[in-house]
RNA sequence: GGGCCGAUAGCUCAAUUAGGUUGAGCGCCACUCUGAUAAGGUGGAGGCUCUCGGUUCAAAUCCGAGUCGGCCCA
């Protein structure tokens, strides 16, 4: 199949090439040019239209639907979104070439708390009284000035980056097509009885004044009081010891819970001469009455946490705070399953139901009312009695007075520990009992549990460990929020109740429209909340007023997949392509976005909106440790691209596995992505110049017409080509681009570059039209073509550069819309590629034992000795003796068959574990050193046996499979065994000895190589012609080089063999002999005539 | 405090599915080549495979307990 569209030359369209200068076999820069190449390449998209065009290519193609995980719009790009936005290219690239018809729109997220606060910072505020002051609806414009910025700079951030995607039409959350996609949502959850108001302990930031969900809550080490309170109890002597890290809340204590397992000590304590009765944990009494420094104790009673069950003591603050709880049965021990006898405080844990979420759990049980004198602003109200109007946490100091006055302080202190703060604004949150909306996720939760099933993901682990786990626990959904700018509820509630009863849940913009009592216009209708909390419903004789609070953000993301459609409003995609077909996030979107789909999906539709998950890592320092903006420890997308690029950053990105492992940034692999792409760049301009001159036409002479004259090399490298694309197309459908690049890049570097280039360069200097010219030219026009566009996904700039010089007007208009590379079965040959990779071996082999013989490349050998293990290697090395004569510099290539054996060696034997193992056990591993040692002159397994009888004991013997023999080369002789994945496949043996004829032939090669220095020294063209004054300091090595002086004046261009003045001359040390060159061009010696 | 993932050469990672003498690329050092040349080739140094136990003739690999890092949860 051609990649390329080659009967398109008619199309007006693809001939735009020429006008932008990319017509075929153009001149291209000596270096790779990160930098300049990238801008000629945006410049030439722009031009072309190249990302319309690819568009419209597959619009008729098979859908499939992707859908982007909105990011945040606060910031910049950093390296995490960077390698997101690749990633997702990548795989949009490669879909698109096999054919789909991609959806594409990107999104961006831009509601929520997070600007809100980066907006009142702006302004100076301090609270939402500044926020109500300034007035909503101009706090909401400013808002959406700020995050409509905020986009513009990951907008173009992204581009930058050379991601294609739908950029001019970006999903955005605060339209209102995509609100009512937030709204139609929660409708249908409504619908579905899964949507009530509920009194809930919540986690509650006091300077924002809102709920914020628990995943929202970031946890950090800070200081607070540490106190032991006694309680004292009624109707019998002594107190319970509690611990609290809060005593703002010991004002809202009801009960005390244990433990009713957990074993409980009553301690007789004294201190001062006073004597007390206290009563904790039996594990913690220690180190309790240590913290209250006591004189002396002694443990009086052993009792269990049920003996302790309906205890009473009295409120320690009952005076300060009259209106404390007093209703019946508080006041009391109560069993609880979240006591700990073992962990921190003493084993009977206040507990308050007003504040603490298990606290209200319980107390819920129990019946108890649910007291919280803090307002949500984190002050206590009037119920607090003589703290009201006090900030809790500045209470604590009074409090903890208070109590000390009371005699109820046990020891008070301070702690450090982890304790919640607002992921926004940073204060410590408080935890307090508010009315709440929520939709009743717990009521869904084993169709959630299900739904799971229907989502692949990779890797799977990260769905049926992490996600699971993190899914079964989930509580309701608080999708609440006391704040400004987001998604209004759509709930209207009757006008004199504030409970869940008689709800009006709108669906549409349509509906609202149809149902509110003002006129409104559906398409031009504003829907947030500056707007929409002046509308009012009237129905059947009952008012309907606007639930003031907005959506919790995580609510907009979750309605993506049908929010990119704009469905409601827009049904014509909805039902031919949700669900989407994959999405893309980093892990901690576990938590976040891949949950929050599920449970809207779940909610809304009872279906996941998502069939497949690729989850991928964080971008890490160098050093290991995590990027942090605030901190500035980061490395930046920015200044990756300003030193190498933006193909060379995307390659490194790429090159790492995506599947849930984070990623260590790392400018030694930038600088080897680079490298690697100079390699390429080299690769393909070093054709260009032949192919130019000799008017090489790729239509006319193409593979199948040279299919007759290619060598073995050039049918090696076609088959080398099928493997990787068929390599490359398994591990990306895998969701493993990296191994798929690696591949890519072994073929380009190794066998492209390495080999096959070295190996066809003569061919290309033939000046003569030869078939075998012809047929390298289309063999490597045809492995660059396919190549680059195997690359253009990961690297699309160089990968558009060198397209459009290859197939100048008649390849498609970008690299983008070229089908990817199916495999060419003709071309494909296994054996063949074993072959060479056996005669790369040996070659690699000999040049090892060359070096070891200590005899230079340039130096000829007599002879090279190719020891065969088997009939493979003595087939390739009898069809390609001269090429390894001539890439080993040996003047004769000796064989020996497997059969056979070479006279001169010396044998010893490598084990084999595996066998070695079950046979002799213990003794395996001094077997094998015994083995491993043993020197033999014949390579028998009697000789063998002889060599190692010290550790053989009677009856046990060597057989075949547990040893290989291996070869020990006499002296002049440097042998080095060369194999193919690991299995050996036989020795080559270079006979390094010398002889006037070779020292002769050397000593020429030697100067040769320098004279081309020095024409190199003078910028002397290929052809040029010149004059040479060769004075050699050693008569012996004068007359060595004598013999060969014709091979020198042929090789080094000099028709003149004279004295020559005022020429380039150098002294040169050869092998210790002294040797002075000079030469001169002849056409500047005689212009100068 | 709990869950998940990771820890192998200076760096990035293979080898863990099925236990069998630990490998590659990059970097470093030395040598080498030169009609792709700010490239190419060869070699060398460099590892108690995070620690400690266990299973086994044999553990990077399996099991247990830790340590450190990342993410998530409390």
């Amino acid at each position: 199949m051609q990649a390329g569209g080659l009967a398109r030359t008619d199309s007006p369209l693809v001939s735009e090439r020429i006008t932008f200068g990319m017509s075929r076999f153009d001149e291209v820069d000596d270096q790779y040019d990160p930098d300049a190449l990238e801008q000629r390449v945006f410049d030439y998209w722009d031009d072309v239209d190249a990302y319309e065009r690819t568009v419209e290519h597959r619009s008729d193609g098979e859908n499939f639907f992707f859908v982007d995980g909105p990011p945040y719009t606060s910031g910049s790009a950093h390296m995490g979104t960077t390698w997101n936005k690749s990633l997702k290219d990548v795989y949009l690239r490669f879909l698109r070439m096999q054919g789909y018809d991609v959806t594409d729109r990107p999104g961006y997220d831009m509601h929520g708390l997070p600007i809100e606060t980066r907006v009142e910072e702006r302004l100076g505020f301090e609270n939402k009284k500044d926020i109500e002051a300034f007035g909503e609806e101009n706090f909401i414009q400013e808002c959406k000035d700020y995050a409509n910025e905020q986009l513009e700079g990951l907008q173009s951030d992204f581009q930058d980056f050379g991601v294609w995607m739908d950029w001019d039409d970006p999903y955005r959350t605060v339209t209102p097509e995509y609100m009512e996609a937030a709204w139609w949502g929660f409708a249908k959850a409504a619908d579905r009885d899964l949507v009530e108001k509920g009194h809930r302990s919540i986690s509650q930031c006091p300077r924002c004044e809102t709920a914020i969900a628990n995943n929202e809550v970031e946890y950090e080490d800070v200081e607070d009081p540490s106190i032991y309170v006694k309680f004292d109890l009624e109707d019998r002597e002594g107190s319970i010891v509690v611990w609290t890290t809060t005593p703002w809340t010991i004002p809202a204590n009801t009960f005390t819970a244990v433990d009713e397992d957990g074993d409980y000590v009553g301690v007789r304590a004294e201190k001062d001469g006073d004597e007390e009765l206290l009563y904790l944990a039996e594990a913690k009494h220690e180190e309790v009455l240590k913290e209250g420094r006591y004189d002396d104790y002694e443990v009086v009673e052993e009792l269990t946490g049920e003996d302790l069950l309906g205890w009473a003591y009295e409120h320690p603050l009952a005076e300060a705070v009259p209106d404390h709880v007093d209703a019946a049965g508080t006041h009391e021990v109560y069993a609880a399953d979240y006591v700990d006898t073992h962990g921190d405080g003493t084993g009977l844990v206040h507990s308050a139901p007003g504040h603490g979420e298990e606290d209200f759990e319980r107390g819920q049980e129990l019946g108890f009312p649910i007291f919280c004198p803090v307002g949500s602003d984190g002050t206590y109200t009037d119920e607090a009695g003589k703290y009201e109007g006090q900030f809790v946490k500045e209470a604590d100091d009074e409090i903890i007075a208070d109590l000390e006055g009371n005699g109820a302080l046990l020891a008070s202190g301070t702690v450090q520990h982890s304790y919640g703060h607002c992921w926004r604004c940073d204060r410590g949150i408080i935890q307090i009992v508010t009315d709440q909306w929520f939709i009743t996720i717990t009521d869904v939760k084993d169709e959630l549990l299900d739904n799971i099933e229907d989502s692949e993901w990779h890797p799977d682990w990260a769905r049926d460990n992490r996600f699971r786990d993190f899914v079964e626990d989930a509580p309701d959904w608080n999708v609440s929020r006391q704040r400004y700018w987001g998604i209004p509820l759509p709930v209207w509630t009757p006008e004199n109740r504030d409970d869940d009863e008689d709800t009006i849940v709108v669906s549409t913009r349509e509906e609202l429209a149809e149902r509110v009592d003002q006129e409104i216009d559906p398409e031009a209708v504003d829907l947030h909340k500056d707007t929409v909390d002046d509308f009012t419903i009237t129905e059947d004789g009952t008012t309907y007023t606007r639930v003031p609070d907005v959506f919790d953000v995580w609510l907009d993301s979750s309605v993506a997949t049908w929010g990119t459609l704009n469905y409601p409003e827009d049904d014509s995609q909805f039902d031919e392509l949700w669900p989407a077909d994959l999405i893309l996030e980093a892990h901690d979107q576990t938590r976040g976005w891949f949950w929050s789909q599920l449970g809207m999906g779940t909610a809304a539709l009872g279906e996941s909106p998502y069939e497949q998950v690729l989850m991928h890592g964080h971008a890490l320092m160098p050093d290991g440790r995590a990027m942090s903006k605030s901190k500035d420890i980061l490395v930046d997308p920015h200044e990756a691209i300003d030193r190498h690029g933006r193909d060379v950053m995307r390659l490194f990105l790429l090159s790492n596995n995506p599947q849930g492992d984070d990623m260590r940034f790392s400018w030694d692999g930038m600088q080897t992505m680079e490298n690697h792409l100079r390699t390429l760049w080299n690769v393909f301009r070093f054709p260009l110049p032949y192919m130019r001159l000799d008017d090489f036409d790729p239509q006319k002479t193409g593979l199948a017409d040279v299919d007759e004259d290619l060598e073995l090399v050039d049918e090696w490298i076609l088959a080398r080509l099928q493997t990787t694309k068929a390599e490359m197309t398994e591990h990306l459908k895998d969701f493993r681009q990296d191994k798929a690049v690696d591949a890519l890049l072994e073929f380009v570097v190794e066998d492209v570059s390495r080999f096959y280039v070295q190996a066809v360069r003569e061919r290309m200097w033939e000046e003569d039209d030869s078939a075998s010219k012809l047929a390298a030219y289309a063999t490597i026009y045809h492995v660059l073509e396919q190549s680059v566009v195997l690359l253009a996904p990961y690297a699309p700039f160089v990968s558009e550069e060198i397209y459009g010089t290859l197939t100048g007007d008649a390849g498609h208009p970008t690299v983008h819309m070229a089908d990817w590379p199916a495999v060419e079965e003709y071309w494909a040959d296994d054996q063949l590629e074993t072959d060479v990779a056996v005669l790369r071996a040996i070659e690699e082999a000999g040049a090892n034992a060359r070096q070891q013989a200590g005899r230079k490349l340039r130096w000829p050998v007599p002879r090279v000795v190719v020891a065969a293990d088997d009939q493979r290697v003595v087939d390739a090395v009898a069809r390609h003796t001269p090429l390894l004569e001539d890439r080993l510099n040996a003047r004769e290539i000796e064989l020996v068959a497997p059969e056979d054996r070479w006279g001169e060696l010396n044998y010893s034997a490598e084990a084999d574990m595996s066998e070695l193992g079950p046979a002799f056990g213990d003794r395996a591993g001094q077997v094998m050193n015994a083995l491993n040692e043993a020197r033999i002159d014949d390579p028998s397994l009697e000789a063998l046996e002889a060599a190692v009888s010290d550790v053989l004991e009677d009856g046990e013997e060597i057989t075949e499979s547990m040893v290989s023999f291996v070869t020990q080369t006499p002296d002049d002789i440097a042998g080095t065994a060369f194999g193919l994945d690991g299995d050996d496949r036989g020795v080559t043996y270079v006979d390094a000895s010398l002889t006037d004829d070779i020292e002769s032939e050397g000593y020429a090669r030697e100067v040769i190589r320098r004279v081309q220095e020095m024409r190199k020294d003078l910028e002397l063209d290929v052809e040029e012609r010149i004059a040479l004054e060769l004075s050699i300091d050693d008569d012996r090595v004068a007359s060595l080089v004598d013999e060969r002086l014709e091979l020198v004046r042929e090789e080094v261009r000099a028709d003149d063999l004279r004295d020559v003045e005022d020429a380039h001359r150098k002294e040169w040390d050869v092998e210790g002999v002294t040797i002075e060159i000079a030469l001169e061009a002849l056409a500047a010696a005689e212009a100068s005539d």
